[in-house]
DNA sequence: ACAGGCATGTAAATAGTTACATGATTCG
DNA sequence: CGAATCATGTAACTATTTACATGCCTGT
């Protein structure tokens, strides 16, 4: 049976406790979001899904009066997510609409082109900020036993660290050519 | 009247001469598919679109027997280019499975998720240089007046190499805890 | 009373890939 | 002659987002 990512997601994100569809949302957008988003019309049926067949099992429980149904893995599903993660991956996928604009900024003024990396590179720090924000969260999840949500976390921090500072030395070399004979 | 990130790519491949939408997916494939990439399925529909839009122009132009358009951008296609390139981007999707497998490798003994970062490392080393394969024509680019092809591909050589050399890293650090702290 | 968060879901739209069909031309 | 490349296109499928609908519970 072929599974989508979005599965092996909902997988890994039930595998260690049971969670509603609501709770995974929440886990996706604080965790794995900046590499792999799901949103709800994804999380409801795809739970459906696995729940027939049979790599989950959904168990009522209610908070007071307001129904709730989480999901716990079955060994089927357990076995599933292990033989996916030993798989080598083979999504990769960048989709950056800064890169895209700045390839075809040779028809704009200078000054312009500068702009388009001043904007990517404001946005890849906001990013670099806002996943700072979260390693508390991840450093917990550590000292539970789990190093690797905090290990990817750090990963992109790092990554949005380098990409803002390429922007930055890109648009000095662009406004000032001779900079780069100088530095090297 | 709203485009698709699409019929931009479209709208700068013909803006500095008018291209075949063969040559325009060959175009793609060897420059902006790393960050973009866009499918016989999307361009040629697109082209179309564009095209009753009044944005490109079709104009017949067959190589010996063999039917052939290519599409040269009017007056209002360079417009709208020019406007969409103004505008801070918007789009920033990075899909990457190994770090999915990587947030969820605690499930795993430790040498299996070691190998989730070999993957991924071996996968951005390859594509490295790949991308350093296509440099010369950038460079041509370059030459021609258009310095931002090499800019970004170059930008794309150094981000995939980041990525190669923090898996490496992290792997050692997964294998040996105690490396860490000696070396910073 | 009302805002905000919890909770589940669906419909419609958009985006994008894959696979296929067709046929000409060029090169070895 | 056969393979590769040039060239245009479509159909079917998969994925994914957005927006909406519904309703309960908690805190102010």
């Amino acid at each position: 049976m072929e599974l989508s990512p979005t599965a092996y997601v909902i997988l890994g994100m039930v595998s260690r406790e049971a969670r509603s569809g609501y709770e995974i949302k929440a886990l996706v957008d604080e965790t794995t979001r900046f590499f792999w988003a799901a949103s709800y019309g994804q999380i409801y049926p795809e739970l459906k899904r696995l729940a027939a067949a049979g790599l989950i099992e959904g168990v009522d429980a209610p908070r007071g009066e307001r129904k709730r149904t989480v999901y716990a893995i079955t060994p089927q599903g357990e076995a599933a997510l292990k033989g996916w993660l030993r798989q080598a991956p083979a999504t990769y996928e960048l989709r950056e609409e800064g890169l895209l604009k700045l390839f075809f900024a040779g028809v704009l003024q200078r000054e312009e082109s500068a702009e388009i990396l001043r904007s990517m590179r404001e946005h890849r720090a906001g990013q670099a900020e806002q996943l700072r924000a979260l390693e508390p969260k991840a450093r917990e999840k550590e000292e539970a036993g789990d190093p690797f949500p905090l290990i990817v976390l750090r990963g992109g921090i790092e990554l949005n660290e380098w990409i803002a500072k390429w922007c930055e030395r890109t648009e000095a070399e662009l406004l000032d050519p001779a900079r780069k004979e100088r530095s090297g």
